[in-house]
DNA sequence: ACAATTAACTTGCATAATGCAAGTAATTTT
DNA sequence: AAAATTACTTGCATTATGCAAGTTAATTGT
């Protein structure tokens, strides 16, 4: 019943975000350029629709993700990480680095590219991201 | 059946790390100076036995934790951070300043201390911990 | 205008992950 | 030698996730 486990900010991130998918939603929010709930069901892991749906109003309700319907489709609703949700891509870069380094032989050639310009210049790259999903 | 969904790095971390608890098990060795199952099992959060034993399994099958046996005590093993273990020190920073930032009527004072110190001087704390962590 | 399609879900049920309480086995301490 | 410690395992209950099908409202195609 209760949200938060502990009073540790490290088990209260997980507390929100600790689960399979809801920072792969993030991520395609963040670095994909998806907005909508059919874009991130096509998405290559394969969330079911009943956890989209659930983490997609888990993420609502917790600030991280806002959502508005579409001005010209009016069944489609547009989502849109707020300031707690943007302030995720250091860890998100993070992650990325950390995968490159790790998991060299598993993970996508694209990746490898991406987290190098982040080992480059991760303040660089954050704000290019930053910039690209203000607004 | 698989380990990995797809190839994409973040995918592939939350496909190792991505539970409520392999990361606080990284959080007790890195941060709280525990070593010993009986230790992780003190911690606050109350993980379970059969969780505690299958994640510390888990973690070390996939290298980011190694163990042995104490020298002085045959029945205790002690634990301690791989180098792929200790690198995701700089996520787990990212993490403490998020939820810093984000939940702070929620986290404990230490906690704000500790990420005050992480927003002063990031590559200071990061090569503290990383010297009072190797070998 | 009407039928087909799209978009965003919901529902019901199966499987897998987690949680809880108790038990075990090998030391180690008293 | 008995009691306590340490690191687990086992069995079962609960919760989370996964899968397939169905629903509702809006939109597109003819």
């Amino acid at each position: 019943m209760q949200k938060f486990r502990s009073t540790c900010p490290i088990a209260s991130a997980l507390d929100l975000l600790g689960d399979k998918w809801s920072l792969l939603i993030i991520r395609d929010l963040a670095f994909m350029g998806k907005r909508t709930y059919s874009e991130f069901l096509a998405s290559e892991e394969k969330i079911s629709t009943n956890i989209l749906a659930d983490r997609l109003g888990w993420l609502e309700e917790n600030g991280m993700v806002s959502s508005q319907q579409d001005a010209s489709n009016k069944k489609k609703y547009n989502y849109h990480l707020t300031e707690k949700g943007l302030d995720l891509l250091p860890l998100l870069l993070e992650i990325i680095i950390w995968s490159d380094k790790h998991l060299p032989e598993h993970i996508a050639e694209q990746a490898k590219f991406f987290a190098l310009q982040i080992k480059e210049d991760k303040a660089g790259v954050l704000a290019y991201w930053r910039a690209q999903l203000s607004q």
